[in-house]
RNA sequence: GGGAGAUUAGCUCAGCUGGUUCAGAGCAUCUGCCUUACAAGCAGAGGGUCACUGGUUCGAACCCAGUAUCUCCCA
């Protein structure tokens, strides 16, 4: 046999990703006689590597994607990157400085030169990546958020927003990333439960020398930028306070004792320092007070000017030296821990510092409620359907987002002010200068005269565009792409962007197409080791997938993947999941190999109806459950009914009932029966394991230029006559043949020791229609009907047959006995449990009549397998 | 602190409208087999008080209440 013995992933997988392109399978075009399908893909970080995260998420949508297109859907997946503003950034800053150059020595145009030169040499890795994973993505259709089309359509919602008063620019309180040297909106702080200090201060009140106010406090740095201290009315310990003024300490600045019930009368000292500049609660106790704001942080963390102490020193440091001078000036009363959380940037892990800044915003509640009431009403579905909580909660509560970022990697807001400070938000330079000129009724104002804002979007804000930008549906919005292919079908995607993300696409998708984006969101899980510990480059936990892919195929690796990840559930990645979706391609090439070694004799007749039958009925119930998965997003649940199906039915089942003796022909019947069953399991495998479905698929017949399986028509499940009859009727063979077969094995036979079996039994039919299957699949020489128990036999019953395999010489009858007193015993139990139920007056009124006709038929059942069984005890 | 979800075999999970497809699947385990498609395999077997305590019901893994533990989200 000149098939090797193993499949071999590597030798195959490049040439057909090659031949599928060639062949342009994966080209989607806008077609009004097919139904559209599309997805588009969760644009990874340009800057990124594939890791085990998009392995898993690429994998389902390929499976989703690939399934479309066999179903004669006009199946489009649309790839790309996103251009990742501070994480790029920051790799491109890091990288600079390796080569010696500070970001601060170079104009945003150098800086950016030096970005986009990055940008193209690794920024096409991850999707090369995604290709060895067999990803059918429309490649001409790739899209980069920061290219000029798709710019071009951020700037344009950028300005309409701005049009409709959604967009302002105002004084709020931030989450600075002091590391990075930029705002970061709410949704990407991280709070850490951490051990915090706290430090009780001596403020010494004014005018009563040696009278003190300890205040406690997590951060003295800040003491500097006191405007106040409150307490809670309602506190009788400070009464005497009320209207006094304190000494900051070190310092010694007056600031006035401010009375709020805001302030909690339990925690801490009940005192409370009041420092509106780093604290969002105390901003707005300083506006509710007319207080002043004193900021004495730099933008990288470091104290400034103001502060007057410490200048110059970054915040830890100034906390550790302030608490150094304060203990020895004695102003120090105490320190306790207490446990407290710490606001970290997602990006940098910078703890973020909370600051006022002028910064861009963009309103929510116009967009929110809508976006909130799709959901709600299932237009759109999010798969698991547990996320609609989690969706709600934060719809409902959506704070303004804070849009712009102090980087220069991104599109730089199109806002231009004039030399009056006031401001024009404009598409380009001309449009700001017609209407600066407007504005300030200066015709004589020129561009030099303006000056553009020099921070840029954030990311999301160009990412919530994508299901409509990739078809150009802002610089053409009534294209016939984005008319065919929008609302897009699917969007597989991480539960941990919901928010950043999905919710965002669904407000930009209602608010500039009046369309949902997409109609299902499947959220994948988190890929975890199987410790349980998320993946990551510095535990060192995570392999590499190319590698993966390289040992174990690709077929292999997602298959792997697919095994034990339903939706909405984190993946506990092990090896031995990649080494089973390996071993299920391996067994199906074995089972490619079997037919192709039989020889066909033209003479022989068709022996084999009663397994082609089987397997046609079992086929036509695998379909309709494997549809139905899919229709449920159970993709897990799909790949166990096509494992099921090829290995357990069609392998150990099938193949082994028509297999013919070794060397033997087969009838060409049988043949051809096989080989359609193999070309429809092909089929129905080829989503989940492209490349191998693809091989076997062209070793099996010589195809023509355009039959390949990758674009085969999704096979349609057919209804076999009598199919329910068939299946259970195979069912009760197949149990007399893993009687004979635990005899075997119970007994120390081997394999292929021929064995007689005699019964008696109530069903000689089933005998005689399956003798072919069962002698086979038993190694049986023959099956005889008895009237009595043959000497010298085990016995096993099944349904109300006993059935008896003649062992000369090898009869424990003592242990015989006992394992059909324990039988007997067992259906005794059942059957007085029943009969129980049966007696009971109260069941029989109330059940329905179905379920009592079961109980019913179950109670018959009993009777005569225990009637067997007593006869087999008398027997021996 | 507020909210959501979970708890079923050693592990990862199914289990629909309460009732024979109700205690399941895959993996792992154990036993025996190198039986000419496959040892990346074959055959067989064992394994669970459905977290706990009550309640509703003729009947509960499933419905209700409480308890415990865990996870996630928000503050």
């Amino acid at each position: 046999m000149s098939i090797a013995k193993t499949y071999t992933p590597a030798d195959v997988e490049a040439k057909w990703y090659q031949r599928w392109q060639e062949q342009g399978f994966f080209k989607a075009k806008a077609n009004p006689r097919k139904q559209p399908y599309s997805v588009v893909i969760p644009p990874p970080n340009v800057t990124g590597v594939l890791h085990m995260g998009h392995m898993l998420n690429n994998t389902i949508q390929d499976v989703l994607v690939r399934r479309a297109r066999m179903q004669g859907k006009e199946a489009c997946w649309v790839p790309g990157t996103d251009h990742a503003s501070i994480a790029t950034e920051a790799k491109v800053v890091a990288l600079l400085k390796e080569k010696g150059i500070d970001k601060k020595d170079l104009t945003r145009e150098e800086f950016l030169k030096h970005a986009w030169e990055w940008k193209e040499k690794y920024g096409g890795i991850i999707l090369e990546q995604l290709k060895k994973l067999g990803a059918s993505c429309d490649w001409d259709r790739t899209r980069f958020t920061m290219e000029p089309e798709l710019t071009e359509a951020v700037l344009r919602v950028f300005v309409d927003l701005h049009q409709k008063g959604l967009i302002y620019r105002g004084i709020r309180m931030v989450n600075w990333d002091p590391q990075g040297g930029t705002a970061v909106s709410d949704e990407e702080v991280i709070a850490k439960d951490t051990m915090a200090k706290m430090y009780h201060l001596r403020y010494e009140v004014v005018g009563q020398a040696g009278q003190f106010l300890t205040v406690a406090t997590s951060r003295p740095e800040t003491i500097m930028a006191d405007v106040a201290v409150a307490l809670n009315p309602n506190d009788p310990r400070y009464t005497h306070l009320h209207g006094a003024k304190v000494r900051i300490p070190l310092l010694g600045r007056e600031i006035p004792v401010i009375l709020d019930e805001y302030v909690s009368i339990d925690f801490g000292t009940g005192a409370l320092k009041v420092t509106p500049a780093h604290d969002l609660n105390d901003y707005e106790l300083g506006l509710k007070h007319n207080l002043p704001v004193i900021d004495i942080l730099n933008n990288d963390g470091s104290l400034n000017e103001k502060a007057e102490l410490y200048v110059g020193q970054d915040r830890f440091a100034a906390r550790r030296n302030i608490v150094k001078d304060l203990e020895a000036a004695g102003l120090l009363d105490k320190v306790e821990e207490y446990a407290s959380v710490l606001q970290t940037s997602e990006r940098t892990g910078a703890v973020i510092e909370p600051r006022l800044s002028l910064q861009w915003f963009l309103k929510m509640e116009h967009l929110a409620k809508p976006a909130l009431e799709v959901v709600e009403n299932d237009e759109i579905k999010l798969h698991p359907p547990k996320f609609k909580n989690m969706y709600r909660a934060w719809m409902e509560n959506v704070h303004d987002w804070c849009i712009s970022r102090q980087l220069w990697w991104g599109q730089r807001i199109p806002a231009y002010y004039l030399p009056d400070g006031s401001f024009v938000v404009a598409l380009n330079e001309e449009e700001a200068l017609k209407l600066a000129r407007e504005k300030s009724g200066n015709a004589n104002l020129q561009a030099t005269d303006l000056r553009q804002d020099e921070d840029v979007l954030d990311t999301w804000f160009s990412s919530w565009l994508w299901p409509i930008s990739v078809f150009d549906g802002f610089k053409d919005p009534d294209n016939a792409d984005v008319n065919y292919f929008y609302p897009t079908n699917d969007l597989v995607t991480a539960p941990e962007i919901l928010f950043f993300w999905v919710a965002r696409m669904i407000m930009a998708g209602l608010e500039f197409r009046k369309q949902v984006p997409f109609r299902n969101v499947y959220l994948t899980g988190i890929v975890r080791d199987a410790q349980g510990r998320k993946m990551s480059k510095s535990l060192g936990n995570s392999p590499d997938p190319l590698d993966l892919i390289a040992t174990y195929g690709a077929d292999g690796v997602r298959t792997g993947m697919l095994f034990s990840s339903p939706a909405g559930n984190d993946l506990l990645y092990d090896v031995k999941l990649v080494e089973q979706g390996r071993n299920f391609t391996n067994k199906l090439w074995n089972a490619f190999r079997l037919t192709q070694g039989w020889e066909v004799d033209a003479t022989l007749p068709f022996v084999n109806a009663k397994a082609v039958e089987w397997f046609s009925a079992k086929l036509h119930v695998a379909q309709l459950e494997l549809d139905e998965h899919f229709e449920k997003f159970r993709m897990s649940d799909a790949l166990m009914t096509v494992y099921k199906l090829v290995w357990d039915d069609f392998c150990s089942f099938y193949l082994e009932m028509v297999k013919p003796a070794y060397q033997a022909p087969i009838d060409p019947e049988t043949l051809r029966h096989t080989t359609s069953f193999l070309e429809t399991l092909l089929k129905l495998m080829h989503p989940f394991m492209p490349f191998i479905t693809e091989e076997i698929w062209h070793e099996l017949a010589e195809r023509g230029p355009k039959d390949y399986v990758c674009v085969a028509a999704w096979p349609k499940p057919a209804p076999v006559t009598g199919g329910a009859d068939l299946l259970a009727r195979m069912d009760k063979a197949l149990e007399i043949v893993a009687g004979v077969r635990n005899i075997r094995n119970q007994k120390g036979l081997g394999p292929n020791k021929p064995l007689t079996l005699a019964t008696k039994t109530d069903d000689a039919a089933l005998l005689h229609d399956y003798d072919g299957v069962i002698r086979k699949l038993a190694a049986l020489t023959e099956i005889s009907v008895v009237e009595a128990a043959p000497a010298a036999s085990v016995s096993f019953v099944t349904g109300g047959s006993e059935f008896f395999v003649p062992l000369e010489g090898q009869i424990d009858l003592v242990a015989e006995k006992a394992r059909l007193e324990k039988e007997l015993e067992y259906a005794i139990g059942f059957r007085d449990s029943v009969l129980k139920k049966l007696s009971n007056e109260k069941f029989v009124q109330n059940a329905k009549p179905d379920v009592l006709e079961r109980e019913r038929q179950k109670l018959a059942d009993a009777e005569a397998k225990i009637a067997t069984l007593q006869q087999s005890l008398n027997n021996l």
